[in-house]
DNA sequence: TTTGAAACATACCACTTAGTATGTAATGAG
DNA sequence: CTCATTACATACTAAGTGGTATGTTTCAAA
């Protein structure tokens, strides 16, 4: 029961490499497998078919790493315009799990997958809530400590900012890393203005 | 001379659809064919292979109409910020050449076929940097009349700007209307500031 | 009216695709 | 040890893929 965990696991993983850079629909469960030392009887007795193991890793890869990279910096901050402001910088220059050229896994799965399939679509749908949401509580806190203008919409802000991620993984696709210094500058302009 | 200039435009024009629809790399063309009174012998014989198809259709369709629906609004315009947010506004609204759940053609095929063919990209890259620099212009003639601030940044406001259409383009296949008229209010507040 | 090029139509091909059928090896409870 | 379940491995299939080869029709100039 150990082993076969860490094959499942493995699938799962390369499957997400493979998805991040060629996209979901282009690439084969042939493709997977090729890339790592397993073959089909192992794919499909661990899933039922490809749709399935993407959702599994939607499920159980992406969504805790996105806990992990995006919500958990948000608790417990002092200064949230600042922790905010800071989190987006970090992230869109985070070389380890981002590369440029591809973007954002979350945000190319949003764009391919959810005018596709009802089941992807709410599995994005609801990652990306978790993540305007602790954004739009951290602001809510700033907003009770009076770092924050009480009239601000917090969650409309956090929807703003969450919009703004998307469309710069978006240019920096195109544009390199000069779009993501350019929004981040003009991103922070409009946050020091809910001051 | 003249019928066939009308069948390569209709195939050009059924590709666009299905290819804004279901994306590049899944429409094959095959689908094209049969949702058309189309056979393959004329699809090879007007163009080279698919690649070049989508490339005419970028540059003979999509980049004319993004002319018209972008660039041509912002010409002349006495109060360049509310021109401005007012296009913006009007394109995310536009029901006619949009649908919410697909997106912007445009930036589909940034995020689909920028990071896999030099081709596509530099095209997209082209036709995304008019835009840009038609907004720049624009907010420039505004600097000129004393409508902005001297300090401002016209092209990484121009920037900024389409960063957040793509962004919005993205929110929205999940979200729907609503994360537009949230995304169009905070960026208004945004443009004010630059006054 | 002839004729040759342009504009298609049809049939086919090698390859890839998701998925299945059926085998065999590992493993852990009794 | 034993044996049934688990965890794979191999070989295959039917449908789809981009593209080609080879036709047949249309049409405009001579």
């Amino acid at each position: 029961m150990r082993k076969s965990e860490q094959t499942r696991l493995s699938i799962m993983q390369t499957s997400a490499q493979l998805i991040y850079v060629k996209g979901y629909q282009s690439t084969s469960i042939d493709d997977i497998l090729s890339s790592m030392q397993v073959t089909k009887g192992a794919f499909f007795y661990h899933f039922k078919n490809k749709e399935e193991m993407a959702l599994a890793f939607i499920k159980e890869l992406m969504y805790p790493g996105m806990r992990m990279m995006m919500v958990e910096p948000l608790l417990n901050s002092k200064d949230p315009i600042k922790t905010i402001s800071k989190q987006l910088k970090d992230i869109l220059n985070n070389k380890v799990h981002f590369d440029m050229r591809y973007g954002c896994p979350m945000i190319n799965l949003i764009e391919e997958m959810s005018p596709l399939s009802e089941a992807f679509s709410n599995s994005l749908k609801m990652m990306t809530l978790t993540w305007v949401n602790a954004i739009s509580d951290c602001l809510k806190r700033g907003q009770a400590n009076g770092q924050l203008r009480p009239d601000v919409n917090t969650l409309e802000v956090a929807n703003y900012m969450v919009t703004g991620y998307a469309g710069a993984r978006n240019m920096g696709k195109i544009f390199g890393i000069k779009s993501y210094q350019s929004f981040l500058k003009q991103f922070s302009f409009y946050m020091e203005s809910l001051r």
